[in-house]
Parts: C-alpha cells; structure tokens; sequence
RNA sequence: GCCCGGGUGGUGUAGUGGCCCAUCAUACGACCCUGUCACGGUCGUGACGCGGGUUCAAAUCCCGCCUCGGGCGCCA
C-alpha cells in the first residue's frame, strides 16, 4: 500500500489513491457523493452517473457504509465540496465489505449506549469523540514520559504476578501459577521502591494493576494503568512537587497537541492548565472544612475516612487541584512514614481532583526496624514481605514517590462521566470481553 | 458486600391496565431527484429481555431468572 495517500493529503491536481471506510453515500440522483474517511479526516468522492462508466457506477452507489475501500481517481478542487477538493474516481475496490445494520453509527447522528459502544467498540472509535479521547490518551503518556525523563526518573517495568497476598486495603485475584498460589499485582509499589534503592535512584513506570473489588461505580475499574513515581532522596514535599509537575505536563501536552480532539469532545473552551503549586490542606484543616460545610449527617472527627459526599462538597468548594497531607498514620499503609515529630501524622498525601482522588503517595519508612514494627502493626507477616524488607538491610535511602490512577487522570481531564470511556477494554465486575 | 433504578425494531427513544396488530428519529430495502454537506421526497421491512402468574383485558401489575446502569462502602 505504498501508494496510498491520506485524504488529508490528497492534494488538487494529480491523480491519487485513498483507502478509508464509507462514511456516508448521498445519492442525489443523477450525481452521487460517497464520503471516504481514515484516520487523517474525510474527502468526498464524486459519482455522475450519466457520464461515468456503468460499472464504477455501479459499484460506488453499491457500497454500504463503513466499508473499507480503495478509491483511485483525481483530485479537484471544488468549492462545492465539504473539504474544497473532490475526487473524480477511475476505480474503486472494495476491501471489505461491512454489513448492513450497524450495530451503532459511527457518524454520531443517533447516540448509543456505553455498553452497546464498548461492545462494538472499533466501530465506535470511529466516531470523532471516540477517536479523540484514545488520541489524547497517548498525548497524556508521552508528555508524562517525557516530563520524567526532565525529572531524571528511568522507566522500568516490574512483574504483575506475585506472591504475597496483601500489601493492604484491597482484594486481590488469585491465580494459579505451576501449582503455586499467586496473584495478579494491586500495585507496583514494593517493587518501584527496591528499583528505587539501586543506583537509578529515581524510576517511574505505566502499567497495569488489578484489583478484586466487586464495587460498579464510574469511576473504578478492576485493570486499571497506575503512572508510579519513586525517588531515592525525596521527602513529601519532593513528592508532591514532582506530582504537580507530572500533572500540569499533561494537560500542557494535550493543550499544545490536541485541539481538534478537544474540539471533538466539545471541551475546548473551557480546557485549562492547571496553575502550580496546588493547595495543600492537611487532614485536619480537610476535615474541619467538611464539617462546615455542613452536607454530612455526622461530623467527621479525627481518624475517619472521608466519605464521598463529603469528599465532592469540598472538592466543589475548593475548585481545583488540592493535595490532603498529614493524614493519620492509622489509615495508610504500612511502607508509608510517620512524621518524626508526631507519630500519630503520617507523610502520606492524596491529590484530589474536585470530584474525585487521583493520587496517593508519601514519603516511605526506610529504616528496617521501623518497617518491620509497621507490618507488625498491621497484621502482616514480616515473614511473607522478607523478599522485600531484605533490601533495607543493605542501605535504603528516603525515598517517596506516588501512583496516579491513569485513567481518572484521563477522566477529569475530558469531563468524561465514566471512567470506562477512557479504557478500550475496560474490565469492571461484569465485563470480561472483549 | 448493601441499597436503588432500568431492559420496547440494528441503534436511540415515546408509551404507567383497554385509545397499542405500539410513537418518533436514525439505520435498512425499493422508487424519484445532477451539488449534497444531519441532502430532500414517496412507499416499505423491522421491537415490548426470558419464564410463570393476576385480569374479561398486560409493554404497563405481581413473582422468579438473566442482564445493564447508578448510589454507598472500599479503593486509585
């Protein structure tokens, strides 16, 4: 197909060949317009009936929409036309026929619903706004890619089958592997902080992690793509720091690259970067402003999660990014520090975007006593974790770091009201294919 | 895990006991139309998730199942 030209390419004055799908035909009687599309945009292919070849004819007005061909022929211009160029084709071949009664139209013209379009959902990125958030998807990837290479931080990919059961907070999936119990990775945690201890010292990575939670709201899948930063020699506040930079590179990158596709998703008068640094509440001011705000039956005190009525309120409130710092050390994970001051406070942090969390992360306890009493403390066995503790054994900077939910990075970013809009196979309590 | 609400032609919908052999749009098929750009026009095909029950009468009420969405919890 060397000789295949983009219709976005395809330029008055020579004779060319594009290949895309029928997108529409608009047969007017003596003349008919088929409308070709590929991934660079649209062009209309002229049929004149009277003066054409009876079988070219014949086959143009033949086609049924979305599909594939190949269409050779001049190109024109004409101001008539939707682009101001037309194609006056010699032949046509049809690639592959698509069948009548589409399962969805990929011209937008009548909607259909999410799971009708995530189980069809190759004709449903051919819609604009279904291309563009799968478009944009990759803008966020490579502009966050490249904003850790400024930062210094190496990409690296660790296994997401494991061992240990829990690190806490969520279920996993059990498998099967030669004969052993294993399980399918939560997060790539314990494993970014031994890369973390290595001569990289900084290293980030993008992938996959798996949760076994029955829940079905939208804003949680059971596969899920974590964007994970740790860094040797960081406290929270070099955490943080890297974590709004990260943020803010992505929406610069999306800002800078994708118009069209913000256009296409209707979002692009409102799209903004979001301004550095960002506030940051500690638990305890959190709680306070919930409280006042006044939306719970029951004042939050000191140690209670926050509910997520109370969570949207402030979030409402505050309008923007925010981080929650100083959270009790009670309710965060074992690897995560306590503030040497006050061992009740722990260095953990979580940004929020207004309706939802998009980060956790935390300054990481590296002293091996330490981590041990904090499994200890939660129940675990220091046993089960050895392949890990043992690294601390043999010098472990501070470090901190941070995980961001890829995909509810993509959703706030778009507006888009469920997350699994932003996957292409999503995988939630039902939905196992495609 | 607890709770709530849905499922009507291919798609998206209207329809809360008789006015429904079911509305509208789009798609699909046939015909008319030489500049459409959500082309227009005429005609046509096509559906009440599955099973049971109540009733003179069920898309509509009840029960079970399947299936989808949402709220909470938990989490990112």
């Amino acid at each position: 197909m060397d000789d295949r030209t983009y219709t976005a390419d395809a330029a008055p004055g020579g004779t060319v060949t594009v290949a895309g799908w029928v997108h529409e035909i608009r047969d007017l009687g003596g003349i008919a317009f088929v409308i070709l599309r590929d991934t660079t945009g649209r062009i209309q292919v002229k049929f004149e009936k009277e003066e054409m070849d009876d079988d070219l004819v014949e086959t143009g007005l033949g086609l049924s929409r979305e599909s594939v061909v190949s269409v050779t022929g001049d190109v024109e211009e004409e101001p008539r036309a939707p682009t101001g160029v037309e194609i006056t084709p010699e032949s046509v071949e049809v690639l592959s026929a698509a069948d009548t009664e589409l399962p969805l139209d990929p011209t937008g013209k009548v909607d259909a619903e999410l799971p009708t379009r995530l189980d069809n959902r190759t004709l449903d990125l051919r819609r604009e706004a279904g291309q563009a958030i799968f478009s944009i998807r990759g803008e966020i990837l490579r502009a966050v890619r490249e904003a850790f290479r400024e930062a210094n931080a190496t990409e690296i990919n660790t296994s997401k089958i494991v061992a240990t059961g829990t690190e806490g907070g969520t279920e996993l999936f059990p498998i099967t592997y030669f004969g052993r119990e294993a399980f399918m990775n939560q997060s790539p945690q314990l494993f970014k902080q031994l890369a973390a201890g290595s001569n990289l010292e900084r290293v980030f990575e993008t992938g996959p992690i798996f949760r076994a939670e029955e829940h079905n709201t939208p804003r949680h899948l059971n596969e899920a793509t974590s964007i994970d930063f740790e860094g040797a020699f960081c406290d929270d506040d070099d955490a943080m720091e890297i974590c709004e930079s990260i943020v803010v590179a992505a929406y610069e990158g999306v800002a800078e690259n994708c118009a069209d596709e913000l256009e296409a998703l209707g979002i692009d008068e409102e799209f903004t970067v979001p301004e550095r640094p960002f506030p940051r509440l500690s638990y305890e001011e959190t709680i306070e402003r919930i409280n006042a705000l006044g939306v719970l039956d029951d004042q939050l005190v000191w140690g209670d999660d926050l509910p997520t009525e109370g969570e949207t309120a402030l979030g409402a409130d505050v309008g923007r990014h925010y981080f929650i710092t100083d959270w009790p050390a009670e309710v965060k994970p074992f690897y995560i520090m306590d503030h040497d001051d006050d061992e009740a406070l722990s260095t953990g942090f979580d940004l929020m975007h207004p309706r939802m969390e998009l980060v956790s992360g935390g300054q990481r306890e590296h002293r091996y006593e330490k981590l041990i009493e904090g499994l200890e403390a939660q129940g675990l066995d220091p046993e089960a974790f050895e392949y890990y503790t043992r690294a601390f054994r043999y010098g472990m900077p501070p470090h901190a770091g941070w995980a961001i939910g890829g995909e509810r990075l993509i959703m706030t970013m778009l507006e888009l009201d469920n997350i699994r809009e932003a996957v292409l196979f999503p995988r939630d309590r039902q939905r196992l294919s495609p």
